[in-house]
DNA sequence: TTCCAAATACGGCATCTGTCGTATGTCTTC
DNA sequence: GAAGACATACGACAGATGCCGTATTTGGAA
């Protein structure tokens, strides 16, 4: 073993909205060798304040926080505090999403479901500079000309970036709402709201409202 | 009391579907006293497996496993090993869970998002063979100790069981098919699929396939 | 300043959905 | 064998949705 990462610990944000799951990475984290947690985080507002008001070299980021626009937040974070390594945990293991993930700056990717060792060996890499993609998503990236998916250039193409507003509606449909419902929360027409709607399905390549929720929930969005 | 539980730690069975959070979990109840982790499962089946095979005295049970129709698994568990004491460890706080989930015979019911003391303090009231409510779920039941009188109009909500169709009929709109789609599936008719959407809306007193696709998936039915 | 993407807004049309009925066959259970 | 729950099936009607257009305003980038 080599003893240069023996001097200075290793410092984590761990940013979570479950209590209980953060406690669990907290003594995880905690129970390695050379690593410390110096702050957490249950929503994006208070992410935010900690990555500023901290110097941690690694952020934890479970992907399905509220306040947490998702990709949008890595790439904020990352263009912000550069030297902040981002790994990325979720349950979400859509090709798309962990595309954007990486695109967005975030140097690993694992899972909730994955193994735990997963964590140390993602963390290690990162550590040296590297990446890390947990084993249940690389066929996500790695072989892309493998992947015998019938849904053709619209599925795959990359980061689908939605715009603000469709992100807004996106999380408003996850909730049940009617283009009605959205539009007078919003206070735009229920047209808009319906074209909106429309956008964001012909972007994910959805063609339901119960598909377009399925997907806002797995993405993490708030659902109530 | 008798002073036997110095003797022999409590023993628990962890369920959830995720390996990072059992690991997680299991590092936190390691850590108090006389609390020993016997088992973990990932799925129903397993699950099932280990409840059979081990004597524990208590299981955390994420609601939102693949392979655990929600309720129906409590009470199922409850009635086979009645000796076995079941927490329930979830994301979902609405009221009609909570109910549901204790007159299935769960002993305590805990948030993700809630203070991890809580997990002690349930774990001590359990074991009493009292039981244990989340602070934030605490406003959901309104006398804990009587569970099959009816006295609120809020009743007419209350833990309606679902039939097995409609369980299934329930997953498979969380997945967002249409009733046509449906129908195919199950080599029925769209009709009558619809009807059992409508009845599935009538029980859960939702209004739209969005909503009851939002319901489906936090609780932790197969979404794809 | 020009240009473009984003947000706004509207309409038509086929289809699906939500809500109300009614009805029949098959089980279990009493 | 009667009662009840469950699964099946159909119809009507209003409203919402999915999909196709078009068009104006606005704010920022080139």
């Amino acid at each position: 073993m080599n003893g240069d990462h023996m001097n200075r610990p290793l410092t984590f944000i761990i940013a979570d909205d479950h209590a209980l799951v953060r406690e669990g990475l907290k003594m995880l984290i905690s129970s390695m060798d050379n690593m410390s947690v110096v702050a957490e985080a249950a929503d994006g507002e208070a992410l935010l304040e900690q990555v500023a008001k901290t110097r941690a070299d690694l952020l934890l980021l479970d992907l399905g926080m509220p306040g947490v626009a998702g990709i949008q937040f890595i790439s904020d974070i990352s263009e912000l505090v550069p030297r902040l390594k981002i790994v990325v945990l979720t349950a979400n293991i859509e090709p798309r999403t962990v595309r954007a993930a990486l695109e967005a700056g975030a140097s690993a990717y694992l899972t909730k479901d994955g193994d735990p060792e997963e964590l140390g060996e993602a963390i290690e890499a990162v550590r040296k500079g590297g990446t890390y993609l947990a084993r249940t998503v690389r066929f996500a990236i790695s072989d892309p000309s493998r992947n015998s998916r019938p849904a053709a250039a619209a599925d795959i193409l990359s980061p689908v970036p939605l715009t603000r507003r469709e992100r807004e509606i996106l999380a408003l449909v996850a909730q049940g709402l009617t283009a009605r419902e959205i539009a007078e929360r919003l206070g735009i027409s229920p047209l808009t709201a319906r074209k909106h709607r429309e956008n964001l399905m012909g972007k994910l390549n959805l063609h339901s409202a119960a598909e377009l929720t399925a997907y806002a929930v797995r993405l993490g969005l708030p659902t109530a």
